[in-house]
DNA sequence: TTGTAAGCGTTATCAG
DNA sequence: CTGATAACGCTTACAA
């Protein structure tokens, strides 16, 4: 591949002037600019961005790593951080954790290398991570997506989980659910459905009602009927469930249908993350939307400013509530008003 | 960030010595070692991945660019490649299209400055590319992926569409439903798309029926209800249809059944890609599933061994019928089957 | 406006 | 086994 010192030469000029013809056009009067580029269009010569990045010491990449891109919330996420990297000329260099801290380190270990400009992060557990103590000693921006702020000192993109746990809560009982329940994957892997469970409690409470335990999934994305159907009988059997992802929630309402149940005859169920799909489902989900693609969006311009030096605190971006087929009044209340 | 010459001053040696301590600690005496690596911690020294690319003249890059991540099927494909990737030690290099022939330019520009290894790509039409043309003077691998190989001279990894289109078909037909649609996005968006059709063409045929035109939606992930409703009227009204892709099926789904009519009962409904939410789903979808990780796996493999220089012709990868709850058997058929 | 020359951090060749 | 030195392709003072 021919390189600018070869199109110096065929256009005559120094190697320096070539390169100025390119970096700064107006430095260059227009007769040589013309001659240069001439005769890098003869020697299709294409500027080398790894020489550019050793020389002025910047990628202009950054790097991302989340926990896998099976789930739409990170793959929507990421649609969004490409698009608006791409706009200010940055790249995306992506990688999946698959939920392992120690392939979480070996990730960020290896972009350190490669120098990106930045990280963008979704981690664990935030509040407990050896990749995040590592990283505090270097001076690559940071910046981590969708696990809560606080415990860890990194400035974080995403929604207040503890709110729109509650604001889910909230949502069933106002239409006079009482016994609900929330179904999680493995908790332990998961800050922000800790926090989304914390949310959920703490309504409860505030309604007079005693949350229950969390009934734990062996995987993030699919629900087993089983872990639930306990919960489902005897006399104090739930009426509606809250789960902590929509992919868990989606699969729990197939079993359910599968089974025979009704939702939401015989049990309500909202989803979590607002993923695209679940509007058009039938019957569609009822979930608590998190703005992905905004939360994509605006990752990517904080880090962009915390790598020109600007110090941010982005602020919880909002969530809201979309309403959905897949939660109803609950049955007990349809009866009484039936009858009323 | 500290280099190699200032390790090898701590440890008292030259940059060589120090530099083979790394790659290949056997050609250096283990005292020496020791000290190079002890100043290495001291320094916290990290080895510059852009000095060594530029150095070594690659860059253990790939570069990939898919139409879109809001689909899942690009984005399970992308999941299983980054792991494949990582496990060769490659990085991805990641990119969206949004279906645009222009950013497709502007991307694969973008990664031929940055000197990736190879391209894994995913276009729009691969026998009408401006992109394929002009990277077909370059000498970086490129793969297809998803595109039907032969329309572009380009290897390319994935199922044969024209078959699998075809299979969807004959499920149907073996039911008993001889009114089966195919509903598609913007059609010309799509070589697949394209070759899916065909195949459902030629099994009508041998099947002694007459195809219909595709019922195309203007979007390709969101089907609307009113473009079918005239095909679902009428004395030549459909009993099935094909949809080019899963969230497509999913979505007409929905909108059928929010509109009262009753899947399977009223209308099949088939899928095409085989996205893991579609078995979770009830009515579960019924789709030709695409080996999507396999597929991710195998493209990442395929190109590195064309970046070996190894040249290779991979063979198309098996598609096959997953069964779902979305197709029965069709109506006149059931009443038929009932009055025997 | 253009040229000269010194790096950026590695690696590889060739001597010692 | 180790050291000096020359690339890799580009940018940028500083000079002319």
């Amino acid at each position: 591949m021919s390189d600018l010192l070869s199109v110096a030469k065929l256009a005559g000029v120094s190697r320096a002037t070539a390169a100025r013809a390119f970096s700064s056009p107006d430095l260059v009067r227009p007769a040589t600019r013309e001659k240069i580029f001439n005769a890098a269009q003869q020697l299709s010569f294409r500027p080398n961005k790894v020489a550019q990045q050793l020389r002025s010491q910047a990628t202009q990449m950054i790097g991302v790593m989340v926990p896998s891109l099976d789930n739409p919330v990170f793959a929507e996420q990421l649609q969004a951080m490409e698009v608006a990297a791409r706009a200010s000329s940055y790249s995306l260099l992506v990688t999946t954790s698959e939920y392992s801290p120690s392939r979480e380190e070996e990730i960020v270990e290896e972009m350190l290398r490669q120098r990106v400009d930045g990280l963008v992060l979704t981690v664990a557990d935030a509040g407990n991570s050896a990749v995040l103590e590592k990283l505090r000693l270097e001076n690559t921006p940071c910046l981590l997506v969708y696990n809560p702020p606080g415990n860890s000192g990194y400035a974080s993109i995403g929604v207040d989980n503890n709110a729109a746990g509650a604001d889910a809560t909230r949502h069933l009982l106002t239409l006079g659910h009482e016994r609900i329940g929330m179904v999680a994957g493995p908790l332990l892997q998961s800050d922000r459905a800790q926090q989304r469970y914390e949310g959920y409690r703490h309504a409860m409470r505030d309604a007079g009602f005693k949350p229950r335990p969390v009934v734990e999934m062996n995987r993030h994305t699919q629900a087993d009927l089983a872990s639930l159907t306990p919960e489902l009988n005897g006399p104090d059997f739930l009426t509606a469930v809250i789960c902590t992802n929509d992919l868990l929630a989606i699969s729990l309402m197939g079993e359910l249908q599968r089974a025979g149940f009704s939702v939401p005859g015989d049990l309500s169920v909202m989803g979590f993350d607002g993923i695209a799909l679940g509007k058009h489902l039938y019957p569609s989900l009822c979930t608590i939307e998190q703005p992905r693609a905004e939360i994509g969006r605006t990752a990517v311009q904080t880090l962009l400013a915390m790598i020109r030096g600007e110090s941010c605190t982005p602020a919880p971006l909002p969530h809201a509530l979309r309403q959905g087929e897949s939660v109803g009044i609950p049955t007990f209340r349809k009866s009484m008003l039936g009858t009323s």
